[in-house]
DNA sequence: CGGGCCCACTTGTAGTTACAGGTTCGAGTG
DNA sequence: CACTCGAACCTGTAACTACAAGTGGGCCCG
């Protein structure tokens, strides 16, 4: 299998190694090799190329932190197999979608919406210069009437430029993102703890404030990374359980 | 801030950047350096700790891959913002790989191991039987010593033969499957809900009964669903959350 | 006093060498 | 024939050098 490679450009615009890192994941997902099937070792690589071995284990390095590939010592580079690895398929949703499937009637109140600076928290989570503008929403979902969810969601101002207005109450938000704004998310992270509310979550929510609650804090993003949304999440467990499947 | 640290070892028993990268992110979570506060240029940890710069980058490297610090070219490296959010990184595993990856000292101390009947909620976990034999396993996860994780889990005896005897101390549950039985996990449902621990888990986890924790319920299955392992964890998530990536 | 440039310092990239420690496989030995 | 042991090969760790490129402060000049 003597595949001939592209030479790497010495021009200083890009990197060696990030080069390198393409012409072996793009031949990765090509499929030419299968799954276990091992890379050439380090040494071969260096000389195909024409380049340093450190350059070679910065390519590589870069390629297992994208768990296209793994190493094992003294053996080699293998191709990873499940090219889609196993991850969390959560309800990228708010979870709205998910309900309302399930027969049981969501409704959603809009408890506070405007527009503000972002603070130090949302601007790291988004990835914005502190104060610029962005669109707080503050809402409760009752599941058949019940309590359920409160969410602060924030989202940049200029991406969606009249969202401080528009009409919220029982929809699904990520179905007004993309409808009104084309924003489709691609990724997310979450994080989860237990925690207990303050006295005026509880109250919205309906317990005491010695009831512990899911607190779930949340960043979406975009394909190009630009981050759209962040949100914390207050969730009554209770009642029901937060799912997360995993394929 | 003249600090004095202690010295590396060279017996080659553990590579220098990791015993570097130890040192500086235990500086770091102790909190003598403010968020946003420099830490010393590479050539000066090289001093310091009498090391090349490979070694000081390679432990850069590594804590910034933690989200422990970030660094900027031509400036230098500096402590990352957000309190201690050790990374936890959610995949199919039973979360003892990931952290192992992260350089931390993960102990793994098996309560209980032992045969039995599946009462009601295992058998319908599992699709077995009622009263079908299972191996049950209590293990406690401590992570750098302190209390993390307590997991009960059941899997159908049928498919495990003599685990219940297997010494699991410190071992993945997942690689013992993986290696001595074949089992090769596909995909999984998880549900996570916000409970405080009876006072058996209390103690075991070191917290007060009052402490809200994360309580977590899983079923994993095989290609063939055929369900392999159900548990159920208490995690303390006041010194860290549960991470959920979705891509 | 203001502006621009240079220099010192920083991280990033790339090359080199050396050796440690794990894996594989075949030659030689009992 | 089985078994061992070493050679050859692999990745991991560590040292060194060199230069590119970004940052910031201070000095000099107009």
């Amino acid at each position: 299998m003597t595949m001939t490679y592209p030479p790497l450009s010495r021009d200083g615009a890009e990197p060696l190694w990030m080069q390198l890192m393409r012409a072996l994941r793009a031949e990765i997902e090509s499929g030419v090799r299968g799954p276990d099937q091992p890379l050439p070792s380090e040494a071969e690589l260096s000389d195909l190329f024409g380049v340093s071995r450190t350059v070679v284990r910065e390519a590589l390095r870069e390629l297992v932190q994208q768990r296209l590939i793994y190493k094992v010592k003294g053996k080699g580079a293998f191709v990873a197999p499940r090219k889609t690895e196993l991850r969390f398929v959560g309800s990228m949703s708010g979870s709205a979608d998910d309900l309302r499937e399930s027969g049981r009637r969501v409704t959603t109140q809009t408890v506070r919406q405007a527009l503000g600076e972002a603070d130090e928290r949302e601007a790291a989570l988004l990835r914005i210069p502190l104060g610029e503008q962005v669109v707080r929403l503050r809402r409760l979902r009752r599941v058949d009437g019940q309590p359920w969810l409160l969410v602060d969601t924030a989202l940049p101002a200029r991406l969606v430029p009249g969202l401080e207005r528009a009409i919220l109450e029982n929809q699904s938000l990520y179905d007004v993102l993309r409808r009104r704004y084309g924003i489709e998310p691609a990724a997310a992270d979450r994080w989860i703890e237990a925690v207990f509310p303050n006295r005026e979550d509880a109250a919205l929510l309906e317990v005491s404030t010695s009831t512990p609650l899911l607190g779930i804090e949340s960043v979406a993003w975009l394909e190009d990374n630009t981050r759209f949304e962040a949100y914390y999440a207050l969730h009554r467990s209770d009642q029901t359980r937060f799912y997360v499947g995993i394929r």
